[in-house]
DNA sequence: CTGATTGCAAATGCTTTGCACGCCA
DNA sequence: TGGCGTGCAAAGCATTTGCAATCAG
């Protein structure tokens, strides 16, 4: 966790008047310990990893809070549930890439786009807020190898794919 | 419904071995007498006015049933719900702008956009299925006149804003 | 006839909430 | 000590599914 993260948060906690607590701690800590993009799941399971015991309610409680502190940004995958994204300061656009055939997430950046994207959003009377492009498409390591590594993983994992919610 | 439309289901219909039915018939005809986006909720309400019953769960499988076909496309506007876009045979990127302040949603294209979210997925050694931009912004009209006609509308039918899933 | 289709109710899966108790400042 | 926070279980919501009855071809 940077400090420019923990500053911010900091911040944010004394600004609401909220506080601090082990439960809190343990959750964001394991957040900002990596940049990965992550579901209340993910995080669910590598919170019981550690003696540190905490609730659903309070897993999707603090989600709550660092998004509205700024911490932490939604994105929608479009697979049934919501998407985290960490370490998002230095990164304001959110666009991913997923693939239909095994499922993997990428996550880009195109400065072209950007441009672009705003001169749209401005000529349509608007301005722009956030932006996020999701792009559906399959990988060609499957169609030449017949398969990619991340399918195998996946199907282990149960992963749920775009287009099938549930 | 356009011949074309009819057509295709038609033909879809006949290649599952699948069947007419007046339900079928009844939510098809709703759909596609106009080429609005539309949630399931929406086409419910329509769906109440003459006398054809249909259960929500004929809805939801005839939806599933008709995007399979091709003739419906999901989109994903993170209201918590699926929007469905019929009409869009002659509009192959979805690109929507998503108004946070009236929760106004605006259809639109951009061909340089296409070109170049092709670039950048190929580069990305992947071949594009679909693409979906989603901008998420304020509207001109609220910061100059304070409001905008969306507004109210939108809090009178109780809609759902960009974050606020439930 | 026979398998596709429907409606109902119950089930799902993710997320949120009410409430009483506990703990930080 | 006064609230903020927490856990639990129950509630919510959109969507899906099992099943028996019904209907289309």
């Amino acid at each position: 966790m940077t400090p420019e993260i923990r500053k911010r948060l900091d911040a944010f906690i004394q600004m609401k008047g909220l506080r601090h607590t082990p439960q809190r701690n343990a959750i964001v800590e394991i957040i900002f310990a990596s940049d990965e993009h992550f579901t209340p799941d993910d995080l669910w399971e590598k919170l019981r990893g550690p003696g540190a015991r905490t609730s659903r309610a309070t897993l999707y409680r603090t989600l709550s809070l660092l998004t509205e502190a700024g911490l932490l940004q939604e994105i929608d995958l479009g697979d049934g549930q919501t998407t985290y994204d960490p370490n998002f300061l230095e990164k304001p656009a959110h666009n991913h890439l997923v693939c239909i055939d095994c499922g993997k997430v990428i996550e880009f950046e195109d400065d072209h786009l950007e441009v672009l994207n705003e001169c749209v959003t401005r000529r349509l009377g608007f301005r722009p807020v956030k932006q996020s492009l999701r792009i559906e498409a399959c990988c060609e390591e499957i169609r030449s190898k017949g398969q990619c590594p991340n399918l195998i993983q996946a199907r282990l994992k149960g992963q749920r794919f775009p287009g099938k919610k549930r």
